[in-house]
RNA sequence: GGCCCGGUAGUUCAGUUGGUUAGAAUGCCAGCCUGUCACGCUGGAGGUCGAGGGUUCGAGUCCCUUCCGGGUCGCCA
C-alpha cells in the first residue's frame, strides 16, 4: 500500500522544529527511524537528513489515524499533517536537537512501505562494510553518514565561492582523451567509429588546464573526476575527485600563498578551526633526512639521525659495509619507550621494518646502568658514547637502527616513526598540522626501465638554479614541484610547468624519448608552446582525502557516495560486468 | 603478483581437544500495554556454519582448492 501525499505539502524539515513553533500546525516528510507503541499512544520517531523528531499519534485525536499508525514500520515513508507541542518537563529528551517539543498528528500518509532493512538505519553502525556497501543506500541513510556527504558537499561549494572569489573560471576538459603511457594505467574506452583506437579517462586533466593558461584564461579551476588503473587502497580508489587548479604568470610562492587562503578558509569554516598560515616549508631532501618520508606527520617528533659517520670505521661489519657501498645508518631515539617495549614488541619492530625492505632493525635499550643490545659488543666505547650522544640517547629511551641504501633507510624508519608513534600513543587527533613539501628531486632513476622517469610528471620545471645540471647530473635536478601534506597524508601537489618548447622537448630527451616518440604523443603541446605561452602553474587536491582528514574518516570509501571495493568492483551493482558480444562486435573487439 | 586478517541466524558475535538437536544479544513476527525515547511484558519463527573436495565412525572445528571482504608490499608520471 502506498498512498498520495496529493494535498500535504511539506513545511519543514524535522529539526527546524523546537519551541518557537508550538501551536503551529506542520506538515513533515521523511522515514520512521522507530516505532514505539504503548498501546494507547504511539511515538515514532521521524527522520530527515537533518535529524530527529518524536511524532506522537494518540487514539483520541482520531481512531482512523491511530489504526494506520500500529502498522508503521522502520524505514516505511510518511507523510504527517500535526500539532507541534511542548513536552512535560519530565518528558523532554535532552538527546534530541528537537527534544524539548513532539508533533501531534491529526494527518498520517503512509507514502511508502519498506521491508525490514538488512541493518538497522543508526549512526556509528558496527555492521560490516560488505553489507553497507551492497545497500549503500541505505548505509546513506545514517546520520554519520550525511553528514560526510553534507560536508564534502560544504568543502566543494566553499572551493567554488574561494575561487570565483580569486577570479578562477572553472570550465570543464573531456572525460575522453589521449592515452598517455607515462605513469599509471590507464582506463581505456574503445571507439566505434575507430577500429582498434582508444580514449583513455584522465588520469588528471593536466594536459588541457597548461593548454587553457595559454589560451589566457588566466586562472583556472575544476572540481573533476579522474581515473587510474591501479590497485586499490584506504586512501585510493580508481576514480576520485580532485581540486584542480591553474594559474597563469605566477611562480612558487603565488600558487602556495593562495592555496593557503583556501585551506585556511576551509578549515575555518568546516571545522571552526584557525590555521596559522603561512605554514611550514620543507625541502624535500630535509624531509627525507629527519622524518624518512615526503609526506611527514610531525604531529610527534621520533625525527631519524644518521649516524653513518660514526659506525663507518666500526668492527660491526653489517653496518661498515653498508655505509661503504654508498648506503647509510640512520637511528630513531623511541624516548621513554624501555618499560613499554618488551623484547618481544621489539622483535615485531624487526619484523614491521622488514616489510619495507629493511634486512633487519638493531636496537640498544638504555637503562640507568646499562645497555642491553645484541650489537654494542662490535663497537668500540667510543663509537658507542658517540651513538648515545648524537642520538641524544637517556636512560629509558631505545634507539633503533636501520642500515640499508638510503632508500630503503628512509623507508623502513619512516614507517617505523610511525608505528612507534601509534604505538606509543604519540598522535594528537585533534591537531592538523599542515606542511609543504618543497624541492622535489625532478627525476628518479628506474632500475626496470633503465632509464630516468619524471618523480612529479613531465611537465614540471626545474629550479632556475638548477637548469644546468640537466645535462651534467639529472639525478641531482630539483623541480619547482610541491605537495601539502596533513599529518602524514598528501592531500595535494603541484609545480610550476615548464612553458617553452626546447625545455619541454630537452626533458623527454632526459626520460629517454626519442624526438619522433615525443612529437608523436605531445607534439600538440610542444606545437602550441610556441605561440606564446605564459609562465604557469597549479597545484591539484584529492578531495576524498581532504574530506577524510576533515570528517576523521580512516578510509576515503567513508566519504565517497558510492565506492569501489578492493578489486575495483561496486557491491551493489556488480560492476564490471561481462557485456553482449553485440556490443563487442560494434566496437571492433574480440576477447582473448 | 606477494604477505597478513576475516567469512557461523537479518545484524553483531560466541562456539573448548573433532562428539547429542549449533547458542547469545539484538532485530523480525504475534498478543498485551496511554508518556515512551535502547519502552516494557509474554510467546514464536529464523542457520547451505562462504562454496567445492578430502581425512574420519563422526567436521562449524583438521587438510586441500576456490570465492568474497579488509589491511598492506609491489604498483600509484
Amino acid at each position: 500500500m502506498s498512498e498520495s501525499m496529493k494535498g500535504l505539502k511539506r513545511t519543514h524539515m524535522c529539526t527546524d522544529l523546537n519551541v518557537d513553533n508550538i501551536e503551529q500546525e506542520v506538515v513533515l516528510m521523511g522515514w520512521a527511524q522507530k516505532r514505539r507503541d504503548l498501546g494507547g499512544v504511539i511515538f515514532v520517531d521521524l527522520r530527515d537528513r537533518t535529524g530527529i523528531v518524536q511524532i506522537v499519534f494518540d487514539a483520541e485525536i482520531s481512531q482512523e489515524v491511530f489504526k494506520k499508525a500500529e502498522k508503521i514500520r522502520s524505514e516505511y515513508v510518511l507523510a504527517v499533517k500535526g500539532t507541534v507541542l511542548k513536552r512535560d518537563e519530565e518528558t523532554i529528551n535532552p538527546k534530541l536537537k528537537t527534544g524539548e517539543i513532539e508533533v501531534k498528528i491529526s494527518d498520517l500518509r503512509i507514502l511508502s512501505e519498506a521491508e525490514t532493512p538488512p541493518f538497522y538505519i543508526e549512526e556509528e553502525s558496527d555492521v560490516n562494510e560488505k553489507v553497507r556497501l551492497k545497500y549503500r543506500y541505505l548505509d546513506l541513510r545514517r546520520p554519520d553518514m550525511q553528514q560526510k556527504i553534507m560536508l564534502r558537499h560544504k568543502v566543494s561549494k566553499l572551493s567554488r565561492d574561494f575561487f570565483d572569489e580569486n577570479g578562477f573560471l572553472e570550465i570543464e576538459t573531456p572525460m575522453l582523451q589521449k592515452s598517455t603511457p607515462e605513469g599509471a594505467r590507464d582506463y581505456l574506452v574503445p571507439s566505434r567509429v575507430h577500429p582498434g583506437e582508444f580514449y583513455a579517462l584522465p588520469q588528471s586533466p593536466q594536459i588541457y588546464k597548461q593548454l587553457l593558461m595559454l589560451s589566457g584564461m588566466d586562472r583556472y579551476f575544476q572540481i573533476v573526476k579522474c581515473f587510474r588503473d591501479e590497485d586499490l587502497r584506504a586512501d585510493r580508489q580508481p576514480e576520485f575527485t580532485q581540486i584542480d587548479v591553474e594559474m597563469s604568470f605566477v611562480d612558487v610562492d603565488d600558487v602556495i600563498n593562495i592555496n593557503e587562503k583556501l585551506i585556511t578558509k576551509i578549515f575555518q569554516e568546516t571545522k571552526g578551526i584557525e590555521l596559522r598560515a603561512p605554514f611550514v616549508r620543507i625541502p624535500y631532501q630535509q624531509a627525507m633526512d629527519r622524518f624518512g618520508s615526503d609526506k611527514p606527520d610531525t604531529r610527534f617528533g621520533l625525527e631519524l639521525v644518521d649516524v653513518s659517520d660514526i659506525v663507518a670505521g666500526s668492527g660491526f661489519k653489517v653496518f661498515s659495509s653498508v655505509v661503504e657501498k654508498g648506503g647509510s645508518v640512520r637511528a630513531i631515539n623511541a624516548k621513554n619507550s624501555a618499560d613499554k617495549f618488551s623484547r618481544r614488541d621489539l622483535d615485531s619492530l624487526v619484523d614491521y621494518v622488514k616489510i619495507y625492505r629493511a634486512k633487519g632493525m638493531a636496537w640498544i635499550v638504555v637503562t640507568e646502568n646499562e645497555l642491553k643490545s645484541p650489537i654494542t659488543k662490535f663497537f668500540t666505547d667510543e663509537e658507542v658514547s658517540a651513538l648515545l650522544d648524537k642520538t641524544k640517547a637517556e636512560p629509558g629511551d631505545i634507539l633503533m637502527f636501520v642500515a640499508d641504501k638510503n632508500e630503503v633507510v628512509y623507508d623502513a624508519l619512516g614507517h617505523l616513526r610511525l608505528e612507534i608513534a601509534k604505538r606509543l600513543e604519540l598522535i594528537n587527533n585533534d591537531e592538523y598540522n599542515f606542511l609543504w613539501v618543497t624541492d622535489f628531486p625532478l627525476l628518479e632513476y628506474d632500475e626496470e626501465e633503465k632509464r630516468y622517469v619524471a618523480k612529479h610528471h613531465p611537465f614540471t620545471s626545474p629550479l632556475d638554479e638548477d637548469l644546468a645540471l640537466l645535462d651534467t647530473d639529472p639525478a641531482k635536478v630539483r623541480a619547482k614541484a610541491y605537495d601539502i601534506v596533513l599529518n602524514g597524508v598528501e592531500i595535494g601537489g603541484g609545480s610550476i610547468r615548464i612553458y617553452n618548447t626546447e625545455l619541454q622537448q630537452k626533458m623527454f630527451e632526459t626520460l629517454g624519448f626519442s624526438k619522433e616518440d615525443a612529437w608523436e604523443r605531445f607534439g600538440f603541446l610542444m606545437e602550441a608552446f610556441k605561440y606564446g605561452t605564459p609562465p604557469h602553474g597549479g597545484i591539484a587536491y584529492g578531495l576524498d582525502r581532504l574530506v577524510m582528514l576533515l570528517t576523521g574518516s580512516d578510509s576515503i570509501r567513508d566519504v565517497i557516495a558510492f565506492p569501489k571495493v578492493q578489486n575495483a568492483s561496486e557491491l551493489m551493482s556488480n560492476a564490471p560486468s561481462e557485456v553482449e558480444q553485440k556490443q563487442l562486435k560494434e566496437l571492433h573487439i574480440k576477447l582473448d
